[in-house]
DNA sequence: ATGAACGTCGGTCCACTAAG
DNA sequence: CTTAGTGGACCGACGTTCAT
């Protein structure tokens, strides 16, 4: 599975990092924190009811990785590592909170309970990587652009990916919202790189669906 | 109430195609 | 050639329906 040669090895800044964080630098791990804290965060959202409980499992997670510091050895990138202990700690909690909680309460539309993903995050992640299901869309090509990137499509968009099944779910927010390599995904959620690839091509296909239709009825009703 | 039959859904694998 | 996207097929798990 995670290291084989040719996949994504941890960088020379990788590890002068993990140097730092395992003398004891703060300042290193703070950056740390800054970089990915609020990408760990919206992922973590995808397997907890409650953003409190989603920042309960970062700070977990955050344990873990400075507990597992001695153990890290480059084999994957520093991201890839720290995302995998946080989807770990994320499906543990996940797993337990379900117990102990109802079960509708996950999809009711608490307003507690913000986004996952905060819509803006759909087009500034555009910057390092498009999305795959907007830049050619294939029924709503008479859709003006604004209307395309309208803060009601992207919470539609947002809607129909909570609706996905979880592994589906993940990948999708991952790949596209995240802006994640496909080696980076397969190894952060331990899934093979088919099953990586079907799990993405089913969520966006269901995704450009229910957009579809979306703009289906929004074009009849004008 | 119970068990069999059936349908649906999701995961996995395989093959093909397109793009870089 | 490698990587990624896509579609089809198969299988198992699960839920529903229906006869007993």
């Amino acid at each position: 599975m995670a290291g084989e040669p040719g996949g994504s090895v941890a960088s020379p800044e990788d590890l002068q990092l993990v140097r730092a964080l395992r003398a004891g630098d703060e300042v290193a791990f703070m950056m740390l924190v800054e970089r990915y804290g609020p990408a760990m965060l919206r992922l973590a959202r995808m397997y907890v009811p409650t953003r409190v409980i989603a920042e309960d499992v970062v700070q977990e997670a955050w344990l873990g990785v400075l507990k597992g510091l001695d153990g890290f050895q480059g084999r994957s990138s520093l991201r890839t590592w720290i995302f995998r202990i946080l989807v770990n700690t994320a499906k543990t909690r996940g797993q337990r909170e379900s117990r102990s909680i109802p079960f509708s309460s996950l999809w009711s539309p608490n307003p507690e309970s913000e986004p996952a993903v905060d819509p803006e995050r759909f087009r500034s992640a555009g910057d390092a990587s498009p999305y795959g299901w907007l830049d050619r869309p294939t029924s709503w090509e008479g859709v003006p652009e604004d209307r395309l990137l309208s803060q009601e499509t992207l919470d539609h968009i947002q809607a129909s990916i909570d609706g996905l099944p979880p592994n589906q779910r993940e990948v999708i927010r991952l790949r596209d919202v995240l802006g994640w390599s496909s080696e980076e995904v397969r190894e952060a959620l331990d899934i093979s790189a088919t099953n990586q690839r079907v799990l993405l091509h089913r969520a966006r296909s269901k995704v450009r669906a229910a957009l579809e239709r979306y703009f289906q009825e929004e074009m009849t009703k004008a």
